[in-house]
DNA sequence: TTTGAAATTGAAAATCAATTTCATTTTAAG
DNA sequence: CTTAAAATGAAATTGATTTTCAATTTCAAA
């Protein structure tokens, strides 16, 4: 269970256990990956109104440096936090309309990055490979109201 | 030469030529591209005192609306802008230690991120990736300040 | 060339998310 | 238990971006 692997690496940082954390962790994977901190926020606080906006906010930036969340910057700007999946490194596509949000891994992909660093000499650590513009049921409707991106 | 342009396209949004516009879009085009908002003003304020920071601010948000500047945010955070090349589109290889920036084109990666958004339905209008690491020159020397990424 | 409505400018103020402060409370090691 | 260290939460601060508004400038029409 992530609780106490969380609870671990806490310890091991010198860190507390608290209900909020615990609380605020345990909302956070059982719910959709992709949330802005308010959406967060609202979640934790209908199930303890009592847990600040501060607390969930220093919570998400704890998640994220254990790793246990990632920290997301899409091109409307909004700050989201998506739980760490377990598997390789994954890339998105984002529909411009509703607003979905895709999660997709591609070898291929992770080998032409290489091809291309090294082509300019780089070393590269990371990299944000994110694709912009209609899902299958936005394509469709053909109205224009476009949201982000 | 782009600043006939941008007058014509002023006209055409009528919207009206001033000095202020015309000295920030020559110090935009002949100064390094992906600069910040504040090191753009810097420049403009060197040659002309009189011209304010919202000024700078809303002329480069025009430059950008009408498709002589690109605003990009890599994964620092900051808020840059760089002149719109005639060419193809472009992505950008970004030194972690010494912030260097460099714009790269690939086909290969164009074509394979039409062949990831078939794979999902998706219809594709625009797409961002970066890759960050180390360039030629900061992975030579193994120290590690980094900056942005 | 003059006129005047509409657009632009620039300083200051407002906004808004992200982050810090600080008094109080809680945790957990000893 | 004790108690030092850490965490909490409300409020304040920060810093970038954006808006406001009175004064100025542009430019199309007379």
């Amino acid at each position: 269970m992530e609780s106490s692997r969380f609870k671990t690496r806490m310890s091991e940082e010198g860190l507390k256990s608290t209900r909020q954390r615990a609380e605020i962790l345990e909302i956070f994977l059982n719910s959709a990956g992709h949330q802005n901190l308010g959406q967060i926020y609202a979640r934790v606080a209908k199930t303890d109104p009592k847990i600040g906006y501060t607390t969930v906010y220093r919570t998400l930036k704890l998640l994220t440096r254990l790793g246990f969340a990632a920290q997301r910057k899409f091109a409307d700007g909004e700050t989201r936090y998506e739980p760490i999946p377990e598997g390789a490194h994954h890339d998105h596509l984002i529909c411009l309309r509703c607003g979905k949000i895709i999660e997709f891994e591609d070898d291929h992909l992770e080998s032409l990055q290489n091809r291309i660093a090294r082509r300019h000499g780089f070393d590269i650590f990371h990299h944000r490979m994110e694709l912009y513009g209609y899902c299958r049921q936005c394509a469709r409707k053909k109205s224009s109201i476009r949201r982000k991106g």
